[in-house]
DNA sequence: GCCAACGTTGGC
DNA sequence: GCCAACGTTGGC
């Protein structure tokens, strides 16, 4: 099994609203960035990732399960090469783990959150999401 | 094929 | 609101 970040601006789409799709989850369309793609045409059924908010929060806040891999973005222009997964949300974290708690935490200093910030999709190790998964009271 | 200009993302 | 990082576009 594999492990993601998905990143996720609050005012576009929030936490409240992934638990509120519910077990149907949610197409994660809009990615259009190469790697991010990449990242996204690995993702297996059962792969699990955290979900965050950038700008406002800027915290990890919850788990995300894929349900459905990758398949053509609903959302890309025909003939784009855009994918997307569905995805739907776990658990919460009981305590967020913020940016600036990833900052702080030396093992952490190689994780590709940090290492491309602008990436909308990073990868993460085995090591990084079993002590992220302990710093938010998991 | 290189590189400058420009646009976008995301942290501060 | 600013700026750094970085991806993309377009001129040469």
């Amino acid at each position: 099994m594999a492990y993601w970040l998905l990143k996720s601006e609050p005012d576009a789409w929030s936490w409240d609203q992934m638990v509120k799709a519910g077990a149907k989850g949610t197409a994660w369309t809009g990615i259009r960035n190469h790697t991010a793609k990449l990242n996204m045409m690995k993702m297996k059924k059962g792969d699990r990732g955290f979900f965050y908010h950038s700008n406002i929060g800027k915290e990890i806040v919850g788990i995300v399960e894929v349900i459905k891999e990758a398949y053509p973005d609903p959302t890309a222009k025909a003939g784009e090469p855009w994918v997307c997964v569905d995805v739907k949300a776990v658990e919460a974290l009981p305590r967020p783990v913020t940016l600036a708690a990833i900052k702080a935490e030396p093992k952490l200093a190689d994780i590709q959150v940090l290492k491309q910030s602008r990436l909308s999709l990073p990868a993460i190790t085995d090591a990084e999401w079993k002590l992220v998964r302990k710093m938010g009271g998991l």
